[in-house]
DNA sequence: CTGAAAGCGCTAACAT
DNA sequence: ATGTTAGCGCTTTCAG
C-alpha cells in the first residue's frame, strides 16, 4: 500500500518551467559561478512555483561529500549522550551538515554493524564513544576514507580524531579530593564496568589514586545493567548492609550519586557527616538538590561542539583534551 | 586539506574481480533474484577481499526509498524527546532504517528551516512534535509524498500519522486528582508557554477541570525559557512568595516539579501536608525520590516504537492514542 | 542463471 | 552568461 505519493519536482522540470538549462538551475541554487540577475530571479520563480526542493541525494552522487555525520553512540538514556548530539547538532546545522545517529546500547557487535550500516551513507564522518571497539569496527573505519572522532576519552589511541578528557584523571582527582577531605573508608557504586568503558576507567583511575596514598577501596557494590538512580539508590543500600562503616562513596556518575543521595535523605543518614557522596558529570540536577552534589563537571556539549568543528573544518588529525572541573558540592 | 582519504571500492569493482557482471554482484548482494551457488561464493569472496560497503546513496538512487526517517525534534535537553527518539530507533535499526535528526529549540522558523533541509534527503518519513507547524512547514510537507507523524499529541488536526495522547486530557486528570484529594488552592509553575504548546495544553486542561469545578488557579509563575528542575525550584519560591497560602502546585512536567520538591526539602516544607506537588510524564528519577513524585507517565519510548513502526509498516493514515497513566505517588 | 544497458537527479567540466 | 554532456554507483528491465 502507498500512502502519499507524488513523483517529487526535478531539477530538470524547473529547467524546463523556467526555460533555460539544467546546470543553469544548478548554479543559481547553489550560487555559483554566474548567471544574470534576470535568470536568477526566472529560476527562483519557477523553483517557487514548483516548490522545488533539491534532491541531495542526487547531489551527493554526483559531486563530493554527502555532509552527512554518523553517530553511533551507546544509549540515550545516559543524557551524557544527548548532550553530545546537542553541542554537535548546533554546529552541523550551522554549517548544512545533517547528524545521522544509531544506538549501540553498549553492545561493541551491535557497534560494528551499525559502523557498517553507517558507513553506506558515505557520511563525512563518523562519531563514536571512547577508543574500545571490535577489530572489524576498527578496520572498516580506517577502509572508509572518511574522518572518525572518537568522543568523552582520551585514555587510549585514537584512529583520527579524538575530543574529551580523561576519566582515568577524573577518577584519581576525585579520589584525591576525598581522601584530601580526610575520608578513608572509601566504598563504590557502580554499574556494568565490562560494557562502559569510560566509567571502568574512572574506577580504575580512582583505585590507582587511593593505592598511590597507601589506601584502598573499603567495599564495592556492582549493579547490574545501565546507570540508572534507582540503581544508584539500591546500590548504596547493598554496599552499606555489607560495609555499615564506609565514611564516603564514589559512583559511577551522576545519576547513580543521586540514588545513594536519595537513599541517605529517606533513611536519614547525615550527608557528609555519616557519609560522603562524590558523583560524576556535573549535571544541572545535582546544582538543585537540597545539597549540591559534589561530582565532576564533564564537558558533553562542548565535546559534540568541538568534534563538529574540527570534522566541518576537515581539521588535522589531532587529540583534544576539554579537561573537567571538580564541584565541591555539599555532600563531601 | 583532505586528511584520510580513499576512494571507496565499487560495486563495478566487486564484479570485475569476481568475473561477473554488476547486476549478479547487486542480485548476490540483495539476495534477490536468482543466482548460482557458486557465483554467490566468488561474489562474497570477492566483497570479502577488497572489504567493499555498498553505497546507499548511489542505491537510493536507483531505486525506491531512501529508509531514512526524520526527525525535527524540539530539544534534547528534554528527556522526553531523547526517549521518543530511543524507542523509535530501535525499531527503525531493526527494520534497516536510518534516523537523522535536527533540533528545531522550540522555534517554529528553524522548524521550517529544517524540515526543509530534511526533505532533500527525501526521506520516507518525517517526525514532528506536536500539531503546531508554521504554514510553510505544512505546505511542504503535504507536496513532499513522504510520510508524516506528528507525536505527544492529540489535539489537533493531523497531516497524516498522530501518535500520542492529550495533553489537554493530562492536565484535566491532574486536576481532577488534586480536586479528588481535597486541595482548592491550586498554583501552577510552569516554563515558556508559547513555544512549548504541548505544556501550554496541558496548563489550558487544567484549568478547564479546575473550571468545570467552580474552581481557578489560585496563582501562577512562568519561569522564561525551557523547563529545567532549577526553573522549577525558583518558579516555586516565587509563586509561594506571591501566594503563600496554596496548599498544592501543579508543574509544567517533572524536571519542573523535581525543582519544586527539592525547593521544599530544601526549606523543610512538608510535603504534602503543607503543600502538595504534581508533575507531569513519570520520569523514573521521580519513582526514587524519599517521597515518589505524583505525576502523570506519558508513553514516551513507546511513541517513537509505535510511529517507526507505522512508518516502517507504510500504515495507513491514522491517529494512535497510547494514553497516560496517573500515578499516586506521595507528593499529593 | 547471467550480462548489457538504460536510467535515478544532479554536478562539473567543457563548449559556446 | 548559459547550454550540452558525461558521469556519480547502483538497481532494474530486458535479452540471452
Amino acid at each position: 500500500m502507498d500512502y502519499r505519493h507524488q513523483p517529487a519536482v526535478t531539477l530538470a522540470e524547473v529547467a524546463q518551467a523556467a526555460g533555460v538549462g539544467e546546470s543553469t538551475v544548478s548554479r543559481v541554487l547553489r550560487n555559483h559561478g554566474s548567471f544574470s540577475r534576470k535568470t536568477r530571479d526566472r529560476v527562483m520563480e519557477a523553483v517557487e512555483r514548483l516548490g522545488y526542493v533539491p534532491n541531495r541525494i542526487a547531489g551527493t552522487l554526483a559531486s563530493a561529500g554527502s555532509r552527512l555525520v554518523a553517530f553511533v553512540i551507546p544509549s540515550l538514556s545516559n543524557i551524557v549522550f544527548p548532550d553530545v548530539l546537542r553541542g554537535a547538532s548546533a554546529v552541523l546545522e550551522a554549517n548544512q551538515h545533517q547528524a545521522v545517529f544509531s544506538v549501540t546500547d553498549y553492545d561493541p557487535e551491535r557497534e560494528e554493524a551499525l559502523v557498517a550500516a553507517m558507513l553506506a551513507w558515505r557520511p563525512t564522518a563518523v562519531m563514536l564513544a571512547g577508543f574500545e571497539h571490535t577489530q572489524g569496527t576498527l578496520k572498516m573505519l580506517r577502509a572508509s576514507g572518511c574522518r572518525v572522532a572518537e568522543l568523552l576519552d582520551l585514555d587510549g589511541t585514537a584512529l583520527d580524531l579524538a575530543v574529551g578528557f580523561s576519566n582515568r584523571a577524573a577518577g584519581r582527582a576525585s579520589a584525591e579530593f576525598l581522601l584530601r577531605r580526610g575520608y578513608r573508608r572509601i566504598g563504590y557504586v557502580g554499574h556494568d564496568l565490562d560494557r562502559d568503558t569510560r566509567a571502568a576507567k574512572r574506577h580504575d583511575g580512582f583505585c590507582e589514586a587511593l593505592g598511590a596514598a597507601g589506601a584502598a577501596l573499603a567495599g564495592r557494590e556492582i549493579h547490574a545493567g545501565p546507570s540508572s538512580v534507582e540503581g544508584g539508590r539500591l546500590g548504596l543500600e547493598r554496599l552499606l548492609a555489607r560495609y555499615p562503616d564506609l565514611d564516603a562513596v564514589y559512583f559511577s556518575n551522576d545519576d547513580m550519586a543521586l540514588g545513594g543521595y536519595f537513599h541517605c535523605l529517606a533513611r536519614g543518614i547525615p550527608v557528609p557527616s555519616a557519609l560522603a557522596l562524590f558523583g560524576h558529570n556535573g549535571l544541572d540536577i545535582g546544582r538543585v538538590t537540597p545539597q549540591p552534589l559534589s561530582t565532576i563537571r564533564t564537558p558533553r556539549v562542548a565535546t559534540g561542539q568541538v568534534a563538529a568543528e574540527l570534522v566541518v573544518a576537515d581539521a588535522p588529525p589531532q587529540a583534544v583534551d576539554l579537561g573537567f572541573e571538580l564541584i565541591e558540592g555539599a555532600t563531601a
